[in-house]
DNA sequence: GTAACTGTTTATGAAG
DNA sequence: CTTCATAAACAGTTAC
């Protein structure tokens, strides 16, 4: 390496200590007061009725919301956010969404909602739903008013629609940059300029090719200034991250890349390209926004960092990450042992005994660098994967679909069984593409149980066509990445702990081809079945998800609210989850926290697995009654 | 066969 | 310690 990179501003750290940071107060100095956190009738505006909440017994930032069925959720997040708004960032501007039925049969966290003071609410997202999320929510312009007019100066937005007129107008022209927008590097990562490329498309895949176009024409510094490498490092940005997925044309000619669903915020480039205003005035709504996280602190300096010394009047880029600044959070609901039933799926809350530390990638000791797992063949990656990813770069924990040698394509088949290197594997047709086996797993042991063999092939013979997404959709499929992507941490950057080792944040697969997020555990049942390991279709294990703070347990984020080392928690987790399994009085969830982040969206779901059984109606409880710790 | 392209992986260093 | 950029080796594919 000869030079030192460019860090791209939006490489700023993004990652946030859980807990509230007083400093994050410095952007709701404009804001009314801090509402206390107590629902009290005035912050509880316009609910419709039935909604319940409650504060969150151990994150004062948080509430829980029980939304009925039949409410719309939109008009809920909307008074949500005006109460987040209402609450400043002190105040309880976080909400933990739960759907309520009449039955809590399908009563699951929608997800969380993070408001910030600023008002500029960071959207809350049934995550259930299809990806790409509708631009209407995935939109980021929300997060600051901003008006693509500003694009600017590196974008030169030549709209090149070729292949997509509406680029015109989704990256409206950028006023003349006076500066010499030829010879500046955009503040963009790679993986941004990829995700903005690629977005641009309305089908949202893109051949390399086009995605190097795209960029050289929406920045001419690759054009014209980098140097040749720049594609290579578009090529390892291609690969490495597990939000961009590959796949081939039916009849396998072309290959192009996607970005996975789940992942996608649906960037484009004037999205995240907005004008400072005002500079000098760190009041700019945006900056709350701004997932500075740690940065934050300084908030200011840092802004005025990435504003080009000559300029100075504008803000290169939102600094909006299209990865996951957000925080997925793991969250426990405590919950009254009514709400646990005996789990007609193999969701399971007993982890097999395994030693995580094998798989750990923090378990090479010494060695400061991860190193790659050994090649395997997708088939014999059992990997689970618990997929929430908000970011873009969530970096998605692998989602790795087992997916049975038979599955595969011959000549797939044959390259893996070749010493070639080449270990990605595409994204299959929609024709062949691999079915789940335990659609309904929530817990696959092989990740778990990575000291046995997380290579270990599970040979499942029968697929499972449940969770199978939109077969248009990069979402089908992801296990076809390279092992690194799909099981193991491993390439110049890391990924680190894997969701295997966190069985608490696996996701189970919904029927129906919905995204179950769902990191609930319900006690194990006789399906439990121990080979069943790598099947979730999504994954999150992109670099955002994995730079999120984790807690070894939903309990320990609650009861600690702060962020606990990553790579120490297997054990406490398998611990934790153990216990739950024993008392049965846990739910389970994730939370994502957006608060200090851009992102918006919330991709929490957690789903309360066959509660049909249960005779709670949720109509007529109050989570207070079995979840006396929320008061 | 060869070059070019594409994709994967490893390595390293800067910045935060 | 993490994230990202960069470089490069290497392998598979494709076009000529």
């Amino acid at each position: 390496m000869r030079e030192s990179p460019r860090r791209p501003i939006i490489l700023k750290r993004r990652k946030l200590p859980f807990q509230k940071s007083e400093s994050d107060a410095g952007y709701d100095e404009a804001d009314g007061p801090r509402c206390k956190t107590t629902l009290t009738p005035s912050t509880a505006r316009c609910f419709p009725d039935g909604i319940r909440m409650m504060d969150h017994p151990t994150m004062p930032d948080t509430q829980v919301v029980v939304i009925p069925k039949a409410a719309d959720l939109q008009s809920v997040i909307s008074a949500l956010t005006a109460k987040g708004k209402e609450c400043g960032p002190q105040g309880r501007n976080k909400f933990i969404l739960l759907s309520g039925s009449t039955s809590l049969e399908e009563s699951k966290t929608l997800g969380c909602l993070s408001t910030e003071p600023k008002g500029d609410l960071k959207k809350v997202k049934q995550e259930t739903e299809c990806f790409p999320l509708d631009d209407s929510l995935t939109n980021i312009q929300w997060l600051g008013k901003m008006s693509s007019d500003g694009l600017g100066s590196e974008s030169n937005q030549k709209c090149t629609s070729k292949d997509n007129p509406s680029d015109c107008h989704q990256q409206p022209k950028a006023p003349e940059k006076e500066k010499d927008p030829l010879s500046e590097r955009p503040p963009y990562s790679y993986m941004a300029m990829i995700q903005f490329a690629i977005n641009s498309k309305k089908n949202r895949h893109m051949t390399l090719k086009e995605i190097y176009n795209w960029i050289e024409d929406h920045f001419p510094y690759f054009r014209n200034v980098a140097k040749p490498g720049w594609k290579n490092s578009i090529r390892h940005n291609l690969s490495l991250h597990d939000m961009f997925v590959r796949e081939t044309s039916p009849d396998g000619k072309i290959s192009y890349w996607t970005i996975r669903p789940e992942a996608n915020r649906c960037l484009t480039l004037d999205q995240v390209y907005k004008p400072l205003v005002d500079p000098v005035t760190p009041t700019c709504p945006q900056i709350p926004q701004v997932g500075f996280n740690k940065q934050q602190k300084r908030g200011p300096p840092e802004l005025k960092k990435v504003i080009p010394a000559t300029g100075g009047t504008e803000r290169k880029m939102k600094p909006l990450l299209p990865r996951t600044d957000s925080y997925l959070v793991p969250i426990q609901l405590p919950l009254g042992q009514s709400l646990f039933l005996p789990s007609s799926s193999p969701a399971t809350l007993a982890t097999p005994p395994h030693a995580p530390s094998s798989s750990t990638p923090s378990s090479s000791g010494a060695s400061k660098r991860v190193r790659i797992a050994p090649k395997v063949s997708q088939s014999d990656v059992s990997s689970v994967m618990l997929c929430a990813s908000t970011s873009q770069d969530i970096k998605e924990e692998p989602v790795s679909v087992s997916v049975t040698p038979e599955a595969l394509p011959s000549k797939t088949r044959q390259q893996e069984n070749s010493s070639s290197r080449r270990k990605q594997r595409l994204v299959l047709p929609a024709t062949e593409e691999p079915v789940l086996l335990y659609p309904n797993s929530t817990l696959f042991d092989s990740g778990v149980v990575s000291d046995v063999s997380p290579f270990q092939d599970t040979h499942d013979p029968e697929p499972q066509p449940s969770c199978k997404p939109d077969p248009d959709s990069p979402n089908r499929e992801y296990t076809f990445k390279t092992p690194i992507k799909s099981s193991h941490p491993s390439s110049s950057t890391p990924s680190k702990l894997p969701a295997v080792l966190e069985p608490w944040r696996i996701t189970p697969v919904r029927k129906g081809g919905m995204l179950d997020f769902s990191p609930i555990r319900t006690p194990s049942g006789p399906q439990l079945t121990p080979q069943r390991h790598e099947h979730t279709p999504f994954s999150f294990n992109s670099t955002p998800f994995k730079e999120l703070p984790l807690f070894s347990s939903p309990r320990e984020l609650l009861t600690c609210s702060r962020p606990s080392p990553r790579r120490s928690t297997a054990t406490c987790s398998r611990e934790l989850l153990q216990e739950c399994a024993a008392n049965r009085s846990l739910t389970e969830g994730l939370v994502l926290d957006t608060m200090n982040d851009s992102l918006s969206k919330i991709l929490v779901d957690i789903s309360f697995p066959n509660l049909e059984d249960d005779d709670l109606g949720m109509a007529n409880i109050s989570w207070s009654q079995f979840i006396p710790e929320l008061k």
